[in-house]
DNA sequence: AGGGCGAAGGTCAGTTAAGGTCAAAGTTTT
DNA sequence: AAAACTTTGACCTTAACTGACCTTCGCCCT
């Protein structure tokens, strides 16, 4: 429904569009009174919408003139995105990454909405009835690389 | 005689036939007060009257400032594999017929080469290892059409 | 130099606001 | 009567948001 979050990270991302440098800078309490909001709420946009696995790098600065920049990451270099692959599988399986993962590669256009769709199928909870969380994360992982795998190597 | 159900789908009918998209967007609990019913009855509505079969996909998301998206699918060329897909699907899953279905609409150009790869994937026996063969039919059954469900509607 | 102060930003736990699932009970159709 | 469909309520999961408290940094002032 357009949620705050939604607005403040529309507002970052027109701005990112904007700016001439791949990022932008931004202070804190400014954006949160600019929406009226906690100071705080403006770091769980951060989190939630500029994570790496959305293709975004968040720096900042404490104390007096301090900042926040968001970096837009340029161009995945064919492998960027191939790394954060890896990366979200190694350790326990996450749904929730690989469904940013997702989005990210969705944008970067790796694949297709409709590919994006299906894979984002698999990661849902509800086909895996009657299973065990354990086994359930299990299956997903595999069947999410496996297909991730079979796409990337299929080129076109 | 005209049950709740029937009224509501009625109305997200209208609904959609108003949009200037091919989506509307409802809040499950101001449905449910509309209709002074239980929230859920909106999520069986959903299932029963908006399903893939019936031509429309649901999108939405929980949480402050959650939604639910019902969007109107037109596919074009329909009807001659969706037959043999239902057909696939009627009595045990077999994935040697769901691999001769994917081969068909293939070739009907239905999929792309890259998405039928994806879907064949679901059908390899390995990545069910640890499943009775039961649930391992199962669940490949519920992904594939799923998958094959959500890759058909998403025309846009 | 160094201690203190104020100005950033960071964290986290807790609250609120959605939507989802499932099974049981009630109705209607066959 | 059986099968299919409808309704409901109890319980679950996920996302958004807030406030209290913490850390870091630059700039004084002595």
């Amino acid at each position: 429904m357009a949620s705050l979050t939604d607005h403040i990270e529309e507002y970052i991302k027109k701005l990112l569009a904007i700016s001439t440098r791949n990022y932008v800078e931004i202070q804190r309490a400014d954006l949160a009174r600019k929406f009226s909001c906690a100071p705080s709420q403006v770091n769980y946009v951060l989190n939630r919408r500029f994570s790496p696995e959305r293709g975004y790098l968040v720096e900042s600065r404490r104390g007096g003139g301090g900042y926040i920049r968001i970096y837009r990451i340029v161009h995945p270099q064919a492998e960027t995105w191939k790394d954060a692959f890896r990366e979200m599988l190694a350790g326990p399986f996450e749904p929730a990454r690989a469904k940013q993962f997702l989005k990210r590669i969705l944008e970067e256009k790796v694949l297709s909405r409709r590919e994006a769709r299906m894979m984002s199928i698999l990661l849902q909870e509800e086909h895996y009835r009657g299973l065990s969380r354990e086994e359930s994360r299990e299956l997903q992982k595999r069947l999410f690389q496996a297909s991730m795998e079979a796409i990337l190597k299929s080129s076109y």
